[in-house]
DNA sequence: TTCGGTAGTTCAAGACTTTCGAACTATTGA
DNA sequence: TCAATAGTTCGAAAGTCTTGAACTACCGAA
């Protein structure tokens, strides 16, 4: 019979996301504050599904800096991230945010897409 | 008949604040992604007039941290600084920056009201 | 008119963060 | 089974924050 395995390998932990309620605004704003997170959210926001993390950020951003990144979005509680094989797909926490913080994603979000064209 | 003086002295030069057009969603967000930074903007928010300097910011933050998050706060466009004889003082650019980016600090001061009270 | 107190600034040093290359782990498909 | 793909970890270099110490400017009292 298969023994419990006390420790899974690292590219197999689950991801850990704090509940909503332990979001702060703090930490949302401090990773919406960087440039690189902020286009981030804004790709994952914008498309229709779930994105892994290479397609989700910008191109030539390097795999070590990606993973910094998204693991900042994630203990922030902005995205919830699940493996899927051999990639993570990146999903924006969108209405439990906007029920913790009601109008604070949205009007970024808004107020990032006027000042991006220029 | 008195020379014009080249060089005001430090403490009297006047401040230098961002036209509204050229304040930047990302300096708003990093300006208020600090917890000291917020506390302080939701002090300025929260009275009827402008604040000075110390009695703005928290009870022991010591002056050259307060000198410093000031000068990041009005540089970031939200806060409009001017001294007044020995003391500056500080009010939220509320009204340019609704234009701007409409929402976003409104809904950033409402959720930190909120989240405060545990 | 000078002196003490108050308000804020500047500077430099130590602590802390960010970024990124290199080496690694898992999974998939040929 | 092997190469390619997706992401993680580590450590070092570069960058940013926080703070004490020394300073400037202004104000009010004696």
């Amino acid at each position: 019979m298969g023994v419990a395995r006390a420790y899974l390998p690292v590219m197999q932990r689950p991801f850990v996301h704090p509940a909503v309620e332990d979001v702060t605004l703090e930490s949302v704003l401090y990773a919406l504050a960087d440039p690189t997170r902020l286009e981030i959210v804004k790709k994952i926001a914008g498309g229709t599904c779930a994105l892994n993390c290479s397609s989700a950020a910008p191109a030539d951003l390097p795999k070590s800096t990606q993973s910094h990144h998204f693991q900042v979005l994630r203990e922030a509680g902005l995205i919830r991230s699940e493996r899927r094989g051999t990639e993570v797909v990146n999903a924006l926490r969108c209405a439990e945010l906007e029920k913790r913080f009601p109008g604070v994603i949205a009007s970024i979000l808004k107020a990032s897409e006027k000042t991006k064209k220029r």
